[in-house]
DNA sequence: AGCCCCGCTTGCCAAAAATCAAGCGGCCAA
DNA sequence: TTGGCCGCTTGATTTTTGGCAAGCGGGGCT
């Protein structure tokens, strides 16, 4: 693989301070790849060849336990997933799939590891974005613990507001049925934890939703950077 | 401080590999110190100055939002806490009190960052201890969103009786409070979790828990080490 | 020793969330 | 076009969990 293959690839947070043999060195042995929708790309359990990175497209990670399942995480691009199973050589937590279209750079563990080894910028880069999932992961532990769902729905809504463009319009860009599992809750519980909402101005229609009174919800969900940050 | 002042910490799996001078550059900026039970060591949202190293006692992890509080972690020697937040130089997300006695190291944030940069054993070191945080964290979600409280419980004992060296003999050596909060319910609902796992050989005695028929709980636990490894 | 505080338990009830069932409506494929 | 699947919603009900109150009992303090 040449590294003109991926536009951008070079300004990734994982590599834009890495010297430039380090660089080439993780490219050699890596692959990218264009997968479709709903394709399982880790399956929990096995062993980590490969550190993955999101370049476009969302990938869900997952974890199920005696027929029950939940969804753990979305990752969005420019970040990694499964870099904590790549460093300790251990099997994944979470499964991986594709949510939309999703274009993915694999780079084999070994190299991770022993580049790793050899520049200290990448391992500060490594050590940064791992010290990021982790914190991602307790706020997700404290989201679940210390809020109820609408709680925890007002929260995800207040955010997503923040982040987007439109300003007080939302378009949820994951299947209801998802997004229940991501907050940890039965899609019924989710479609009444909406309907909870409309005391707050909230109006959905399908995808989009429309916070009419983004400073009453905003009260209510009291969101905290220690959580939604 | 001399390093001599603390028997063992040569071997504390942070510091067994790393070279004798970027040791000694940890240690001459390091504290040790020995706090009474129920200390407060860190708060939930302050910044990281230092990093903590567990030399004996238990450090409780918790977070609190809007009146609630949830313990999220238990401490035992030999490992760190905060380290993401040292690494990455943000708030810390939880706050840290100690249960017992305990003893504590602990080290400047600039100089682990700075000696992570010159010694790549070292940065090893913290990146597995880092990715080992990551990956209980991560459990600690699966757990909570995939069991029931019961299931929570029985799934504790189980693995406190595997590691105990008494075999289905247990001493529950946290309050119960603490247990049922770092289980993710209210004590009175562990009490009734308790109460409930009679039915499977489950006794109890003040702090002393005995399991009359071990096959029999495992089986309903059914434990999974991607979730209690 | 006696008192009080606090942790634990239990009963009772309320709230939150899951489950079951039915129905609507969009989308895809035959 | 039509049938069927699937995601979503809503209602009814159960299960799970939490909250409140009362009582027990151990440990520390006066």
């Amino acid at each position: 693989m040449r590294s003109t293959d991926i536009p951008g690839i070079r300004s990734l947070p994982l590599f834009s301070d890495i010297g430039e043999d380090s660089f080439e060195r993780l490219i050699r042995g890596a692959y990218v790849q264009n997968f479709p929708p709903h394709t399982e790309l880790i399956t929990e359990g096995e062993s980590a060849d490969f550190l993955h990175i999101v370049v476009s497209g969302t990938v869900e990670l997952g974890s199920s336990w005696n027929e029950r399942e939940t969804c753990m995480a979305l990752v969005e691009p420019h970040t990694t997933f499964i870099l904590a199973a790549t460093i300790r050589d251990r099997p994944y937590l979470m499964s991986a799939r594709t949510i939309s279209k999703a274009r993915i750079i694999m780079i084999p563990s070994e190299d991770i590891r022993s580049v790793f080894e050899n520049d200290s910028e990448f391992a500060k880069s490594i050590v940064e974005e791992l010290a990021g999932c982790y914190r991602d992961a307790v706020k997700h532990a404290k989201n679940i613990k210390l809020r109820s769902s609408v709680e925890r729905l007002a929260n995800y809504l207040v955010r997503q507001a923040s982040q987007s463009s439109e300003g007080d319009r939302i378009s949820l860009d994951i299947e209801k049925k998802k997004l229940a599992s991501f907050l940890g809750m039965t899609p019924e519980n989710l479609s009444r934890a909406f309907t909870a909402l409309r005391n707050h101005g909230v109006e959905v229609n399908g995808e989009q939703v429309r916070l009419n009174r983004p400073e009453d919800l905003t009260r209510f969900a009291r969101p905290d950077p220690l959580i939604d940050g």
